[in-house]
RNA sequence: GCCGGGGUGGCGGAACUGGUAGACGCGCCGGACUCAAAAUCCGGUUCUGGUAACAGAGUGGGGGUUCGAUUCCCCCCCCCGGCACCA
């Protein structure tokens, strides 16, 4: 009798033994050759536990570098913390705890979750962002950039709460108010750092071109985030002054017939001055917070300053209105409204009764109509009418003779504008990084001298949601001026998190140079080959990531140009929500752990209870795992009563990594059994003997056809593992062929040298996912080596052949036979055979065969009619 | 509002380059084992009609291209991610 499956023994035994050996060290110094591979999963925040998404993002990473590591390759595999940030601050408050302590403690929790779900992480070159030896770098670098001009100073508008007196993140402000106040959010305007992102916009833009191991879609959301558009730049006179706009399109000019400032435009507070209700318009177009989306959905509003701007090449007044859909961070804070053909001009126009001519022809059948808005109206293939000198022209050509006009009045040019906008990384917040910047009265703005970094952060403060506690730290603030000895005071305002994600990944390869941000080691093992993370970071990180590396490289720190060879964005983890209506209608959510759910014999479900009391709840449908819902499941847990083999072998075969992914109780357990079925077939097959080798020349035709799906599923899960990086699929493959060989009888000598084969193969193609249960029957198999060291199983293509093909045969596109034919065989013989086929003759009956289309190998289709 | 993605049995999903729709797993139904239950093993399981053989329908909805469409094109509906201070 075999032993029982039994992972709460193996597990920790096995993950000792790794740990023993240093098993997953990147490098022990030798250079022997071996292709190196760097495998990285986005690092994690510490919010307190390991949740389902950070379980199934590693797992990922594992079986990816685990593949690679049997397929002969040095792999390098870290694990970090995104330690700065929001979460700790609020933590903090609710707790009494500083953020650094919390933080810590998370970290400490979080890692130990981590090394029970047998990662081969190199735990030797773990970082935190909050450790002064990682965020020294972010100040150094900072100051470098400041020296060359990325790093510059301006306004920037923020939420600011008037009652905590504070600036508030996007996610604190909730329909219009603060989370914490419940005051009305304003916006404000305060001095902020920038990086020059904008200089690098074509860059980022062209290079997305070359990175052909990005998902299209990333590309294509980076590449309309960056937002290259190409049109004019026109100067509108205003009393004394000058309106410049940007507008994609110049050929357009004589159907503008008003001017649009944003509210922080400088002659909108000019002409407010004398003018209360603008001013009190003004007012009122501070309310709200800053996000894209609150605005563009805002009803637009706006007002006339009474000032007129001349046409430049008219001559003609045009009023100028503040509205409030212009927004001040964009291109020049003002724009040319040409409601006739931009819809959102034109809701405009229609709204304050401007008016609304047509200066583009429309296509054939398209009434032109100033009351009703049409998508054709914005078409650029048109020729331009009600245009004076410019009637008749095409678009492109129109827009050429208009700029060539305003070149020549010295009133415009052509100009590329982007959407991507200057990275604003100061924060008026007390968890991150500290800007090495001194305030002094005498020296203005003193960049913190070399030798003084790292400004540490004081890690014993507790925040109290009323601005940034860091300011009242009299031994933080206090300093003296570098320059001229004077007192003087601290920056106070620390760095946007994104800086610190935009280089950990390098840092990883030098963890603990203590005498420079990265070294030689960063070259060999960078850019990453495999970069994995959720979708959700996109644009920000990935973005920011990449600019980041290009100042480095323009600062002659690395050598590439690109981070990450080859991104794989990971889905969501959903789960099933129930929940109950109090009678004062208040919501109660239960954990999909406590209710069973009772079904019809269908299979439908029809009742879902409480476990505990067997009280009927609702079913709130399938939502991603959150706290406000209550439907996350622990792996902690999971792994506790299941082993994390399990655990990890249900995530990655419930759906393919890019698609979300639905949890479920009842598919872990499918998992369970099946690794059960695996351990007890390598268990009853070792316990009759380790056989000999196999000879594949003496194989009787079952066996033959066991060693060919044998063969065929190693190439499968192959393919799978290191291109398609469908994990699903490829573990579909192994059950199947697991089925195969539970039922394949070993009755012969020959036959258990097969199976042993077979077996070895199907441990070594499953160890990346479950390594644990691997490693154990590699060694009841009859091995002393690790099954990692082991490697790969080879393909013997000689085992592939086929004998026969099956060949489908339709009439009219339906299935209506098969026939079975030699591979290869020729288009005269398969047509013939399907044509004598007895359904297809039942089928074609009293018709006219008009063609027979033939696939070789796979089917044949009879049109006939 | 703007940008991007998705929708296939009772459920998760498969079908990779336009060629057998539903692999694999869950659930459900039936059987074996058991005093019984659990576990395990065996068989069945898209829907409709039919005892069955078989026939018809079917990949969110509508239309198109093609011998052939889940796959390509057009229109529409619904769901999800991002929108620059959540990370």
């Amino acid at each position: 009798m075999s032993e029982t499956y039994n992972p709460g023994q193996i597990e920790p035994a096995i993950q000792k033994a790794w740990a023993d050996q240093a098993a997953h060290r990147a490098d022990d110094g030798s250079e022997d050759g071996r292709e190196r591979f760097y495998c990285l999963s986005m690092f994690p925040y510490p919010s307190g536990k390991l949740h389902m998404g950070h379980m199934r993002n590693y797992t990922i990473c594992d079986v990816i570098s685990r593949y690679q590591m049997m397929c002969g390759r040095r792999v390098l595999q870290p694990m970090g913390w995104d330690a700065f940030g929001l979460p700790a601050e609020n933590a903090a408050m609710a707790n009494g705890v500083p953020p650094a302590k919390w933080t810590r403690d998370n970290i400490a929790h979080m890692r130990g979750q981590l090394k029970a779900l047998g990662f081969a992480i190199d735990w030797e070159r773990e970082l935190a962002t909050c450790d002064p030896e990682y965020y020294r770098w972010n100040q150094w670098f900072f100051l470098r950039l400041l020296k060359r001009g990325i790093a510059y100073k301006k306004t920037g508008v923020v939420n600011w709460d008037p009652v905590d007196q504070s600036v508030l993140a996007n996610e604190q402000v909730v329909d219009g108010r603060g989370w914490r106040s419940g005051a009305l959010v304003e916006k404000r305007e305060i001095p902020m750092y920038y990086l020059r992102i904008t200089d690098y916009a074509d860059e980022l833009l062209e290079s997305l071109d070359e990175l052909d191991g990005w998902p299209e879609r990333v590309r294509t959301m980076q590449a309309n985030w960056i937002g290259r558009s190409a049109g004019a730049e026109i100067s509108f006179a205003c009393r004394d002054q000058t309106i410049k706009v940007f507008t994609t399109r110049p050929d357009t000019l004589m159907g503008a017939t008003y001017m649009a400032i944003a509210a922080e435009h400088p002659l909108a507070r000019l002409a407010a001055d004398n003018n209360p209700e603008l001013r009190d318009f003004l007012i009122e177009c501070q309310k709200g917070g800053v996000s894209e989306a609150d605005i563009a959905t805002q009803e637009k509003l706006g007002m006339d300053t009474g000032f007129k701007a001349i046409h430049p090449l008219t001559g003609e007044e045009l009023p100028v209105w503040v509205a409030n859909y212009v927004l001040m961070g964009y291109g020049e804070g003002a724009i040319m409204a040409v409601p006739g053909h931009d819809e959102r001009d034109f809701e405009f126009a229609l709204k304050y009764h401007l008016p609304i001519p047509q200066v583009v022809s429309l296509p054939e059948g398209r009434a032109y109509d100033d009351r009703q808005w049409h998508e054709d109206y914005k078409a650029k293939d048109g020729t331009l009418i009600n245009s004076g000198a410019y009637n008749g022209l095409n678009c492109a050509d129109g827009a050429e003779a208009v700029v060539a006009d305003l070149e020549a009045r010295d009133a415009g040019r052509k100009r590329i504008q982007y959407r991507l906008r200057d990275w604003g990384i100061s924060r008026q917040r007390y968890w991150g990084c500290p800007i090495p910047i001194i305030h002094c009265e005498h020296c203005g703005e003193v960049p913190v001298p070399e030798q003084d970094l790292p400004v540490m952060l004081p890690e014993d403060l507790v925040p109290d949601g009323a601005g940034n506690p860091l300011g009242r730290h009299e031994a933080f603030v206090n300093t003296v001026c570098p320059t001229c000895g004077g007192p003087a005071r601290r920056e106070t305002d620390t760095m946007d998190t994104f800086v610190d994600s935009s280089w950990y990944f390098l840092r990883f390869t030098c963890p603990d140079n203590d005498q420079a941000m990265v070294d030689a080691e960063t070259n060999r093992w960078m850019p990453v080959d495999q970069y994995i993370g959720g979708i959700e970071h996109a644009i920000l990180h990935l973005l920011y990531a990449r600019f980041w590396t290009k100042l480095m490289r323009d600062e002659g720190l690395i050598t590439f140009d690109e981070p990450f060879a080859r991104l794989l964005t990971q889905g969501m983890v959903l789960a099933e929500t129930y929940y109950r209506k109090d009678d004062a209608g208040r919501t109660t959510w239960f954990n999909p752990a406590d209710v069973d759910v009772e079904r019809n014999e269908k299979g439908q479900v029809t009742r879902a209870v409480l476990a505990s009391d067997g009280t009927e709840v609702t079913p709130g449908g399938i939502e991603k795992m959150a706290k406000s819902k209550n439907n996350g499941v622990d792996p902690k847990a999971l792994v506790d009563h299941y082993g994390a083999d399990t655990v990890r072998l249900f995530s990655m075969f419930a759906a393919p990594p890019e698609q979300s992914l639905e949890w479920s109780e009842a598919g872990v357990e499918g998992a369970w059994r099946f690794l059960r079925r695996l351990w007890t077939g390598v268990q009853d097959h070792i316990a009759g003997g380790l056989p000999g080798q196999v000879d594949p020349g003496g194989l009787d035709d079952e066996s033959r056809e066991l060693r060919r799906l044998l063969h065929e599923t190693i190439v499968k899960v192959g393919d799978d593992f290191g291109r398609r990086y469908t994990f699903n699929t490829a573990i579909a493959a192994m059950m199947e062929f697991c089925n195969h060989l539970n039922r394949f009888g070993a009755a012969t000598d020959g036959r258990r040298a097969l199976c042993q084969e077979a077996w070895e193969g199907i441990v070594r193609l499953i160890a990346p996912v479950t390594p644990h249960i691997a490693e154990k029957l590699w060694q009841d198999l009859g091995h002393s080596d690790s099954v990692f060291e082991a490697g790969w199983p080879q393909v013997d293509k000689t085992a592939l052949v086929r004998q026969a093909v099956t060949i489908v045969v339709q009439v009219n596109g339906k299935v209506r036979g098969r026939i079975e034919a030699a591979p290869g065989s020729g288009r005269e013989d398969i047509e013939s055979a399907a044509l004598a086929d007895e359904n297809v003759v039942r089928f074609v009956a009293g018709k006219t065969i008009r063609k027979v289309i033939v696939v070789p190998d796979k089917l044949v289709n009879v049109v006939a009619n």
